[in-house]
DNA sequence: CAGTGGCGTTAAGGTCGCGTCAAAAGGACG
DNA sequence: CGTCCTTTTGACGCGACCTTAACGCCACTG
């Protein structure tokens, strides 16, 4: 049985989380606070940990930093919205993948399963997994946040790199405008909000297109976007 | 096989961090105090020694001078956050490099790798080799505490030399304000801290630039900063 | 085939991160 | 107590970035 550590001192929110992990199968731990959870990651044997960056008390890159030190459990950090210079430094430190706070129950699970396939099999270093990611001509290294198209590097914003991120991260499958408002933005979609497809435009111009003269990123009228290999 | 020596007298620490390295292909001895030190050194036949220069009960910069008195092995001290006097009195007794704590396995391998890289092949005196770090003109004398631009000296203040310290310790890679204010400064990030930007700009008027007149240290808006080679 | 609504794209406006200068605040030393 | 050096704080301005608005196109619908 796969066991998830959740470190967050909002015991409403874990509570609940809790609750919804464990019917979908995965046996629970909880830490409210940063000192707590250094012995639970042990006397829980945990498989993953889900972190809260952003504790009222306590500094998450701190805790993070810690379990790095003493464990290589696999961390997923929860972030809060667009802190981009939260989201490397804790890659950095060794975390596993991030996610924008508020999410839901069912993106997180889908996060967590993604990163115990990507763990358990192969053993691989998790550093090596989150590092750089290659589809193509396309390539992005999410500790430097560089993006690269057929190796000549591709100058990005900030949203625009986080939503080339969300994407890459899930090549061939369609992300909803939602999704990337909130992971690329840190904002849930509004209605009459734009500022996704601006984004878009924009990365689809920076970053180049196939021989055919097809973008790389296709819409998909009333779904969203999708990142196709080619 | 190369062997390290761990000194520290926490030994929860020293077990895991023993773990880590020997997944890594190392070779690992542990001693819990300076006394049981200077036997390993010899009957272990370490090639690099990682001290802890806190350790509660002793002191590790005495540890340390007793090693270099018997021994020329390199040393690579752990040091609390922004202990400057510290540091310095460390590598003025031979340490060939420090390391902030609490760090992450994977960099203290890094490090580990980085001194054997320049102590092993030449076969060169340690003394020679001690903290010195070159990337394109640049280069730093962590000994010395001194800076140069294509072989001239740089006068650099105290905080402005850890700053670009931990830049160059982390060439290509975005550091946060939070991390430079934390390993330069000694203090955590406050909200409308503008310290860094002010030292930053100083050490970029200080350093030269590359011939295109853009600086080593370029911003990452919302990011941090990075010392790119050229 | 006209209508509607989703989407691409450009341009304009406002916000805010950052560079830099200047003055204030510490601190070491005589 | 005064001087010099380092560090921090305040302030100003620029420019990058995000957003909003507007226009036009095209797919789908009745």
């Amino acid at each position: 049985m796969t066991t998830i550590l959740l470190i967050d001192d909002d015991t409403e929110l874990t509570g609940l989380l809790g609750e919804y992990l464990e019917q979908e199968g995965f046996r629970v731990a909880i830490a409210a606070d940063g000192e707590r959870a250094f012995g639970r990651i042990v006397d829980a044997r945990a498989d993953i940990v889900v972190l809260d960056i952003m504790m009222p008390k306590v500094d998450g890159l701190q805790v993070l930093r810690r379990i790095r030190s003493e464990s290589s459990v696999p961390v997923l950090m929860l972030t809060a919205r667009g802190d981009e210079a939260d989201r490397i430094a804790g890659l950095d430190l060794g975390a596993d993948d991030y996610l924008a706070k508020p999410c839901s129950p069912a993106e997180l699970t889908a996060r967590i399963r993604a990163i115990l396939r990507r763990t358990q099999p192969g053993g691989e270093p998790t550093s090596e997994a989150t590092g750089v990611q290659r589809e193509g001509p396309l390539a992005i290294d999410r500790a430097r946040r560089v993006a690269t198209w057929a190796d000549t590097p591709v100058v990005l914003t900030g949203v625009e790199f986080n939503i080339l991120d969300v994407l890459i991260a899930q090549v061939g499958k369609p992300v909803s405008r939602a999704e990337l408002s909130q992971q690329g933005l840190g904002r849930p979609l509004a209605s009459y909000d734009r500022a996704v497809d601006v984004h878009v435009s924009s990365i689809r111009q920076k970053i180049g297109t196939f021989d055919d003269g097809r973008s790389p990123i296709q819409s998909l009228r009333g779904i969203g976007y999708v990142l196709v290999k080619e």
